[in-house]
RNA sequence: CGGGGCGUAGCCUAGUGGCUAUGGCGCCUGCUUUGGGAGCAGGAUAUCGAAGGUUCGAGUCCUUUCGCCCCGACCA
């Protein structure tokens, strides 16, 4: 690609809103453009950067015998009512009505459509296992888009779908993906580290994330550094201690401004563990058959020193949505917010008690009476709820499997693995005649990558103050060719034999100055750049950088050009492929 | 959906009720220059996001609305 032909220009200045440095370097290399919130148009060296990086996730998809198929955007509403997402998932999925008024969505994911092929492709245990995927446009209306390519409204997504004939099929095909998930992020040059996570609107169990670390990332991750526990916050654990005792009578005590458990613990010159805090949400409940919604109270009870993890808390209630009550909603069920406890709960109230105020005795809890709170309140005796881990993991917690302290990062989410198991196959009834005659429902596997996200992650990671640096795995060209000379013959020829030998190659012929060039190589920061200037050219030598160590310079003879060149990128490759995880599932979430 | 911020040319930006809307980059023409965002001369490009209002006069004040960004709720 000739440089005075490239349909994008690099920007000097980084456009308003561009407020992370992989970001900021995509707009100004010219790699995207925003068209609104959440929406962006990839230009010719992003759409490049994009189709490497696909090309990268096709061959190993097809490793782990994947057959690449396409499924439209535009679904019809019956297949995601026949599974209830239709009704069950919020204003996420953008709905419309055809001209006769059919009810139509626009996918964000394929469960529902691959089921229904399934269907009526798969009859027989004989036609298992098998593994389809695509990569496709996704529509998935965020409430909140932002940080470039991070989190968007419309985006690529690789999505695969497993189908098997039981649990050790899933698992192998499981298997299969995750190690796969490695070799992909390995070879586009990604760090990342995969966690246990929350299997959310999807069903299913078993699920892993795959996470960039990245102080950008929205997803907390807890690590154990001394032994291999991680896990996403939204469903870690960690070993809590207990304050057990003898039951004592429970007594109400006058406790004036104490609205907060900082306030009780200092009026009361008490442990922030010998109390127990309740967090009022009301939960949303859909009925997945018919699209009826029902609200209801939820209580949340934790011990003192800890926090509620809403997503436990969600999937503890079963509920479909959570948010905090309003004071009214509480006052109406009889409660008094800031002195509040499940104590004398009305029928209809979900109560949900972490087992550390279950296994703990004597907490002081609110009396749901203005500026006043119970002491010695115990969980079974004063009040009943279902028990669950509710609590949120925090750095310094103990690690859940060798106690050692956790820590936490941040990360983003670039790739998801499921076992769906068979929450879709009996939802629309996609079933297989076994060996024994009988009819058993397809276990199922889905399995994400979000493609534009993994480019955005790249920039994050490959870049320095002059721009971006992206591995040659997936940078849009591979070579810059840069002009100094105004005789333009030797340049010229020299392109056409990079390019003849198969090296792309963005040949900047522009009539710019030096300077000008040289800033657009670093702020594109293809890995290989040569340059093909005055002062070398007349012993017959051209000059190349690798974009990685600017301030190392080679020189290769420019009768050898080409050949070293492509030793060069052998080399290059080759350093990110063995730095490639080999990794298999351990069986551990 | 709640809270905050911002919309002036392709990008960045000045402007705090008063003359023909500022400057830089970029763009066009000519000359010059070619190893780190060069120089000179000339030029084009803005219905100041939109609508309504206040005023003798509005980019500036008020109302409404649209868009974008940030924080929160949300999120595979």
């Amino acid at each position: 690609m000739r440089m005075s032909k490239l349909f994008s220009r690099t920007l000097r200045e980084a456009p308003n809103g561009a407020d992370s440095k992989g970001y900021e370097y995509l707009l100004r290399a010219g790699f995207i453009r925003q068209l609104g919130a959440g929406v962006f148009n990839l230009l010719p060296l992003g759409f490049r950067a994009v189709t490497k990086i696909e090309t990268i996730i096709r061959e190993e998809m097809d490793r782990i015998g994947g057959q690449e198929i396409l499924m439209p955007l535009v679904n019809p509403a019956d297949v995601w009512k026949e599974t209830g997402r239709y009704y069950s998932i919020d204003r996420e999925m953008s709905r419309f009505k055809d001209r006769v008024g059919r009810d139509m969505v626009l996918a964000m994911t394929h469960e529902e459509v691959v089921t229904d092929l399934a269907r009526t492709e798969i009859d027989s245990y004989k036609r298992m296992p098998l593994l389809v995927y695509q990569i496709q446009t996704k529509w998935r209306d965020d409430p909140r888009p932002r940080a470039g390519l991070i989190r968007v409204r419309e985006f690529t997504m690789k999505d695969s779908y497993s189908f098997d004939v039981d649990e050790a099929g899933l698992d192998e095909q499981y298997r299969a993906h995750y190690t796969a998930y490695f070799r992909i992020f390995g070879r586009t040059g990604l760090p990342v580290i995969v966690v246990g996570a929350d299997s959310g609107m999807m069903g299913g169990k078993v699920s892993h994330e795959y996470m960039y670390l990245s102080p950008i990332g929205e997803d907390t991750i807890i690590t154990c550094p001394a032994c291999h526990y991680t896990a996403n916050r939204q469903v870690a654990s960690f070993k809590k201690s207990y304050h057990k005792a003898e039951m004592k009578e429970m007594e109400k005590v006058f406790t004036p401004e104490t609205k907060t458990i900082d306030e009780l613990v200092d009026y009361l010159k008490i442990d922030k563990k010998q109390t127990a805090k309740s967090v009022f949400m009301v939960g949303t409940f859909i009925d997945d058959t018919n699209g009826e919604e029902q609200s209801k109270l939820i209580v949340g009870v934790v011990r003192g020193d800890l926090e509620v993890e809403e997503n436990k808390l969600q999937n503890a209630a079963r509920a479909n949505a959570l948010r905090p009550a309003h004071p009214e909603e509480i006052a109406a069920m009889g409660m008094v917010a800031g002195y509040g406890s499940a104590i004398g709960a009305k029928e209809g109230i979900l109560v949900i008690v972490d087992d550390s105020v279950a296994e703990s005795n004597n907490l002081v809890a609110g009396a749901n009476e203005w500026e006043h709170h119970y002491l010695n309140t115990n969980f079974g005796r004063d009040y009943q709820g279902t028990v669950a881990d509710i609590a949120s993991a925090q750095a310094g917690f103990a690690c859940p499997v060798c106690s050692a302290p956790l820590s936490a990062s941040k990360g983003i989410e670039v790739g998801n693995i499921f076992q769906l198991g068979t929450r879709y196959s009996e939802a629309m009834d996609c079933y297989y005649q076994d060996i024994d005659s009988t009819r058993k429902p397809v276990i199922m596997g889905s399995y994400g990558i979000g493609v534009g996200r993994l480019l955005a992650s790249l920039a994050e990671e490959y870049c320095d103050d002059l721009g971006l640096a992206l591995p040659i795995t997936v940078a849009p060209m591979q070579v810059h060719l840069v002009s100094l000379v105004k005789e333009s013959e030797t340049v010229d020829q020299l392109y056409e034999e990079l390019t003849a030998a198969g090296i792309d190659v963005l040949y900047d012929d522009r009539k710019e100055s030096a300077g000008v060039k040289f800033a657009d190589a670093d702020l594109i920061g293809l890995p290989i750049r040569i340059t093909v200037g005055n002062r070398s050219l007349k012993e017959g030598k051209v000059e190349v950088k690798v974009r990685s160590n600017l301030d190392e310079t080679l020189s290769f003879d420019l009768s050898t050009v080409v050949s070293e060149t492509q030793a060069l990128i052998g080399r290059l490759v080759a350093e990110i492929e063995a730095r490639i995880e080999e990794r298999e599932w351990d069986g551990s979430l």
